[in-house]
DNA sequence: CTGTTAGCGCATTCAT
DNA sequence: ATGAATGCGCTAACAG
């Protein structure tokens, strides 16, 4: 049976012995590696055979010493359990894959703290190109001094006072057509569930309602208005207080998609009760989620593509990378919010 | 404003620069970087002044290449997009953190090729370790030979006839008690939902479904058992097959969260028409989902904790790197999959 | 086409 | 408590 056993590591061989071993120079070694140029098809042959024959991988820590590219790119993101960033740190995978690059990946919990150290590894790590979903506070950290030049991406949100390359959701405008949806169906008494204010997507979100609300002569009921929510569980409980209301909101827009599955599982445990269920709130859901069409209540989506905007922070990115960008300006693009109905 | 545009990258400060700023030589900085053991508190502060100053990194590449520890583990999974294995990897995130490790992290996306690919690149990058949801094929590139000891920690799949540290499911265990509860509810009727037949998994949880209906006397009806589904569309294609039987089945199994929505999704487009509602299939599915409660069938989840199954791969990982565990025997863990009834 | 020399940034070893 | 020399594995620059 093969074995993998996990022996205490040994030493990896090096184009020395790769040398030794195919009666050739380190030097040839390395072209051969390299590509071959300059190498006698032959004497190329011996090398990849001897290389074969030790298992050679090179070093590319030393080669990235030596001054080559490291090859490396560094993606911080708050939160990888969110399947919204999973598919996000996806689509970069995907791109950097495509230029030969790995990804250095590491969750920062929404914590400045954890994102600082990540930047500061990163950097020690030779990382080409940093993406990152920025935590809010302090940026001194990502400032170009620290950076020494290395191309910052941000996503999804902007760093505070910070000029980088950044992809962003079209929040204000999903979020405004979203609750546009609900006004021209003759809602007038919505109620809002948002994340935590100093997050800058629910800032944008909420703009986008309070814009779309004005439109129709309206402004936010603070009664009907709950942020801060961070989870299912709060968003649930949020979502209770609402409809415990004396004069319940009949819709609700929901600014992230924790809130809309915490607002949906307080409908779910309203079904049974006859005399209650027709008075249940139509949703609006910043964000898309599975099966979101077999909902006892209307739902309409404000989606977008969250793999996509991973492959579009990527390409920023390497467009600084190959040079093919003007160093100096700052590029800021929006992706689409598009809103459809899952549920009439 | 801060700056942070990306201008070509200058090079990084190094010890040699930083030493000369604090006017000592490079040792004392490597020292004082390292702890500060023999080296007057004075002293140190000044080289951390001159740290501060110059923004200074130590290169990691560089420290490996002296036979300091890489710091880095490579983590290859199948599909980052799935949020299964998004919370695995944020589990195997969180503990390399704890260990003061960074991950390295590759998509597969099931090629066995580019699995290759990514754990030769990952060896030449030093990893110290090496997680892996092998693609299945050929393991030749895992083998002891090829690794050189570097730990090897296999999830929720093994590899063809290789010898590693692996966590798995209870795959057979949860198969088998999802479908006695259907059995048990007087269901003789059951359908089967599964993935191609060549993944691990699939055969597992095919195999526990067979020995459920064994034990009451029954074995799988080639009518309706569907295999091969991979994504949504597929599943649902197959679940319509199912329901258009002249005698269609009374319950499902579905053995991943990919065919547990196709099938729920064509159960929803089939509730308008109330004669066939009456005669909708309950549902196990193996793999949790959100809102399952809220179905307009029956619905039994197999429930298991990705992001733990994450922990558990990278302590096992972690106790070969201590040297907690003794070389040579091989571990197999198999993971918990409770059955809960998400809707009766 | 191929080999030799030298040095990337750091830390171990051995001096002082 | 500090410094000088040395070499990790690799490849650019320069011979030949």
């Amino acid at each position: 049976m093969a074995q993998a056993k996990s022996e205490s590591p040994m030493r990896h061989p090096t184009v020395r012995e790769v040398a030794a071993l195919a009666g050739v120079s380190p030097m040839t070694v390395s072209r051969t590696l390299a590509g071959g140029k300059n190498v006698r098809p032959e004497v190329q042959s011996r090398v990849h055979e001897a290389v074969r024959q030790l298992d050679y991988h090179r070093n590319e820590n030393a080669r990235s010493l030596r001054g080559q590219r490291s090859g490396l790119i560094g993606v911080a993101i708050t939160n990888l359990g969110n399947p919204y960033y999973g598919n996000f740190a996806l689509g970069v995978e995907e791109i950097a894959t495509q230029h030969g690059r790995r990804i250095l990946l590491g969750n920062t919990d929404e914590d400045p703290v954890r994102e600082r150290q990540l930047v500061a590894d990163f950097v020690g790590r030779q990382v080409e190109g940093l993406i990152l979903v920025p935590s809010g506070g302090d940026t001194s950290h990502l400032l170009q001094d620290v950076l020494r030049g290395t191309p910052l991406v941000l996503a999804s949100r902007i760093a505070d006072g910070l000029q980088a390359d950044t992809v962003l959701l079209d929040d204000v405008g999903g979020a405004y057509r979203g609750t546009k949806v609900l006004l021209e169906r003759g809602h007038r008494r919505i109620g809002y569930l948002g994340n935590v204010t100093s997050v800058f997507t629910e800032q944008r979100r909420f703009e986008g309602f309070e814009r779309a609300l004005s439109e129709f002569g309206l402004s936010p009921d603070p009664e009907l208005v709950k942020r801060g929510q961070q989870d299912v569980e709060t968003a649930r409980h949020a979502m209770r207080t609402l409809l415990d209301l004396a004069d319940p909101p009949t819709a609700i827009f929901s600014a992230n998609n924790r809130n809309t599955i915490g607002a949906l599982k307080e409908i779910g445990s309203r079904l049974d009760d006859a005399s209650r269920r027709g008075a249940l709130p139509s949703i609006v859901s910043f964000d898309n989620f599975e099966l979101a069409e077999m909902m006892p209540v209307p739902v309409t989506v404000v989606d977008h593509d969250a793999r996509e905007l991973g492959r579009v922070a990527a390409r920023m990115l390497f467009d600084r990378l190959t040079g093919s960008r003007p160093p100096g300006v700052v590029r800021r693009i929006e992706m689409p919010t598009p809103v459809w109905v899952a549920r009439a």
